[in-house]
DNA sequence: TGAAATGTTGGGGCG
DNA sequence: ACGCCCCAACATTTC
């Protein structure tokens, strides 16, 4: 009579697949069952609840991981509460004497983590985390002073001098585990919407989970990557990877998304231009990361001190007509009603609405950073923050506060024919697109063939962007006098 | 990974 | 022929 092996415990987070994840390769070459968990944990202080958006996709993606999974007959079990309780009793219900997981690096996280880490070594079960969510470890790219750097070109340019590493080769051989420990079922943790169902467009738009990241990872680099420098800034064509969700829930590693782009641009199948462009945004992805590690405060403090006597506005009815995309400026309109109604928005356009909200409204960044964090499938703690302080001007390598959009101009710039806010606010799609982005400008008899009544069937402008360009400036010098 | 204001230049119309 | 003005086109500066 031989006891049965002791199983080894991976606990998921932000590493929703099978391929190129260290935890679960380690896993599995210790030559015992595999028991897989993911916790729900909205109990332990200092991490944030998931935005609604989030939480959709969180409950798409696990069914695919749970699904993935099976086809090996590993288990993958499902808990609630406090992960360093819930991990504790998960050891001890299934005798497993060892535990891995994949880091994460927001301040919360880390002290959660090493919380749950120190309850598992009392406990006498072995933990070993490993790197799998970003290209590099945030301690280990550092300035010639030994710093963290807060300027991205230098930044990317260590990067690319260290170099990453390739993803893992192999699938790992999983050999499941025998369980019968109970899982919460998916459909009791109400991840997803109801009353209304605000979510019922999105599958349109998504397939979460690790197949959909690599079909999306295949379709962009044959469809989209050719041309990406010079068309990726146009909303109204299909030149954006759309892989920030898949990435934010690990459903594809970075390391395996730039190992494809260095492919097709070492073989030819994507010119160089383009490749490096790409691998510069998942540069940024980096940069946010390590911000986030070395400046804690990020998500909630100005990084630059000079910010924190800024004369923010309170404007509630701005910013309901902001969230609505009832501005009067259609491309900002355009891109807030893609965000409510697809879970996400082209880059451009985010920061274009970004910059109208900090600038002409002059509501606080933060404001705009809670509201994509509810609504976006791809809301991330580090990229949302950084990306607000940057347009904001009061983060690391920031555009300046006076860089402010203009959101005609901007529209005029980059869709031209005015084809994605023919989209995203129908009611103007008849409008010639001379006047496409600036509907207050259409002679009356233009309007009304257009079926247009600005103030009945769209909104008139609800500020003077002339006007709030100047009020913004003056803000702004307050603040530095 | 701006935009607007201001400055400069050069061609053409015109007295 | 010449100087003057206008202004588009482009460059530079400023916010």
């Amino acid at each position: 009579m031989t006891k049965p092996p002791s199983p080894v415990l991976v606990w998921f987070r932000d590493d929703l697949r099978t391929a190129d994840n260290p935890a679960l390769c380690a896993a599995a070459e210790r030559g015992v069952p595999i028991i897989t968990v993911f916790v729900l944990d909205e109990a332990t202080p200092g991490l944030r609840r998931l935005g609604g958006a989030s939480r959709w996709w969180l409950h798409h993606s696990l069914a695919g991981l749970r699904a993935g999974l099976a086809k090996h007959g590993v288990p993958l079990l499902l808990r609630r509460g406090p992960a360093a309780d819930v991990l504790a009793a998960l050891a001890r219900e299934t005798g497993a004497a060892s535990v891995h997981w994949n880091r994460r690096y927001s301040p919360g996280e880390i002290a959660a983590d090493t919380a749950t880490k120190a309850a598992l070594t009392q406990a006498g079960v072995a933990v070993t985390s490993h790197a799998g969510n970003l290209l590099f470890e945030p301690w280990t790219i550092r300035t010639g002073a030994g710093g963290p750097f807060r300027v991205f070109t230098p930044f990317w340019k260590a990067c690319l001098a260290a170099g990453w590493q390739p993803p893992l080769r192999e699938n790992p051989e999983l050999r499941g585990g025998e369980t019968s420990v109970t899982s919460d079922a998916l459909g009791d943790w109400g991840l997803l919407p109801r009353s209304p169902d605000w979510a019922a467009g999105f599958p349109a738009h998504w397939t979460p989970g690790e197949q959909g990241a690599r079909a999306r990872l295949e379709e962009f680099i044959t469809d989209g990557l050719s041309g990406y420098a010079s068309l990726r800034d146009r909303p109204d064509r299909p030149h954006t990877s759309r892989l920030s969700a898949h990435l934010r829930f690990g459903e594809v590693s970075a390391r395996t998304v730039a190992a494809a782009i260095c492919q097709a641009r070492d073989t030819g199948a994507a010119n160089e231009r383009d490749a490096d462009k790409f691998l510069s945004e998942l540069g940024w992805r980096e940069f946010s990361h390590h911000l986030l590690y070395h400046f804690p405060t990020l998500p909630h403090d100005n990084l630059q001190p000079k910010f924190v006597a800024f004369a923010w506005r309170e404007d509630p009815k701005g910013l309901e007509a902001w969230q609505k995309g009832l501005t009067g400026y259609p491309i900002v309109d355009a891109g807030m009603r893609e965000l409510w109604r697809t879970g996400t928005m082209h880059n451009r356009v985010r920061m274009v609405v970004a910059s109208f909200l900090i600038k002409d409204l002059l509501v606080d960044w933060r404001q705009g950073e809670a509201w994509f964090w509810d609504t976006l499938v791809d809301a991330d703690h580090a990229n949302n923050a950084a990306s607000w302080q940057w347009v904001a001007g009061s983060g690391a390598d920031a555009a300046p506060f006076f860089r402010i959009f203009n959101p005609v101009l901007q529209g005029e710039k980059h869709d031209p024919d005015g084809a994605y806010v023919r989209t995203h606010v129908p009611e103007l799609a008849r409008l010639p697109a001379k006047y496409i982005h600036r509907p207050w400008e259409a002679p009356s008899s233009t309007l009304f063939e257009a079926g247009i009544e600005l103030g009945a069937t769209y909104p008139h402008r609800i500020v003077d962007h002339a006007m709030a360009r100047d009020r913004a400036l003056e803000a702004f010098k307050a603040t530095r006098g």
